[in-house]
DNA sequence: TTCACCCATATGGCATACCGTTTTTCCGCA
DNA sequence: TGCGGAAAAACGGTATGCCATATGGGTGAA
């Protein structure tokens, strides 16, 4: 048979993280169709499995079954942009507050530990994009809700897609996220639920406009 | 062939609904093993669709993946449910938030004329369930963000699952969904939108202390 | 009678086959 | 050269087959 390299967890999860990350890496543009039988053969495995974890990225939302075309990488235009955002900032809010309400000692030393952990790294993209996804997972582990942690993590997945690379990536920027970082941190970790909730809202609307900047630039350099 | 009655939509579709109401009619109790193979027996289709509703069912948290023993319908525990509701209200309060913001005249039209239509239907329990429906829906509609209404529409399966038909049971928390209804509506009509955001908060953890003396209830019962 | 072991079966995961429809390609005609 | 149409390829949806494993029940031994 075929493809089996390091694959523990099954196929169709295989074919759920390829695409996914061949998505979140540029690979695959918003409004490119996609097919059963492509992923299949790009895989190296049957229709079964990459259907499968076509479908996962489906239900997503990071694929849209477009009626007589098939599934096509889902373009994210301005209004569902500002949609997203709007969501994840009632999210990252619900989940700071629940954070400092419910987190364990550990939890929140796990936190702090992640926010402390950046300015060291502010000269390396990667390692930044790294702990940052520590630090709100770090949030999200304290808070104890899997169900917000569940849904953010979709649309995170969205933002990715639509970024497609490009986060984080002006000095400025991640200049302020470690200080939004920090601050939101420090309001968690001394249980301030109102203050953690509105640094926590802050974080994700400049997170917003930033992302606005980054595409109106994209949008002048080509 | 066989089970070509009334599917338009295809039998994946038609499985994930029907196993999805009989998880919500109760006929299918939290724990119950489910299979592919009985899941295509019963409603004569093959495996393929049949694993496809199944895996949907699953991503949306209906069905729980068990190691080794297959898909299991959820069992939603105390925590589990005082998460779900934790949910619902950060999102329910920032769709109504975003209803009073965003929603336009016929919009806001609709959510009032659900609202208004509820107290005639105070003894037909069915009636009154529809029109709940209906009135978060226009809610929904009005608040123009497609995420958080389809990770509320989710919440409202698992909740329904849990409900197993025992929702909107005694004449007084009927009455007390109306007016707190009536409220919410009043409050988005006029575009209040911290008080929507208040009233929306409120009436879901009514919800949740009425849900939780129903399950008190059930179980003294038993 | 009880316990260990083995086999039949249920089941999930993957591959493949079939069908009807849609899309693409390519050729002949205008 | 451009266009319309038919053949071919691609595709999604569904059905079925194959294999490995897990589970449960039954049989034989202690």
């Amino acid at each position: 048979m075929a493809a089996r390299k390091g694959n523990a967890t099954g196929l169709a999860q295989h074919a759920y993280e390829a695409v996914r990350d061949a998505i979140e890496h540029g690979k695959l543009a918003p409004g490119d169709r996609i097919s059963e039988y492509k992923t299949a053969d790009w895989l190296n495995i049957s229709r079964t499995p990459a259907r499968e974890g076509l479908l996962r990225l489906e239900s997503e939302g990071l694929l849209t079954h477009h009626p007589r075309r098939g599934l096509v990488v889902a373009s994210v235009d301005a209004e569902a942009l500002k949609e997203v955002f709007a969501a994840r900032e009632v999210m990252e809010r619900a989940l700071a507050g629940l954070a400092a309400r419910n987190a364990s000692g550990p939890e929140l030393d796990a936190i702090v530990a992640a926010s402390d952990q950046e300015p060291e790294l502010i000269h390396d993209r990667n390692a930044m994009i790294e702990v940052n996804k520590t630090f709100h997972g770090a949030i999200r582990q304290g808070a104890h809700n899997r169900y917000l942690t569940k849904f953010i993590s979709t649309l995170d997945d969205i933002v990715a897609a639509d970024h497609r690379g490009s986060s984080l990536v002006d000095m400025e920027r991640r200049q302020a996220v470690i200080g939004e970082h920090r601050a939101l941190a420090e309001a968690i970790a001394n249980r301030d639920v109102a203050l953690a909730e509105q640094r926590a809202s802050d974080h994700i609307r400049n997170a917003y406009e930033a992302r606005k900047r980054v595409k109106e630039r994209e949008k002048r350099g080509e």
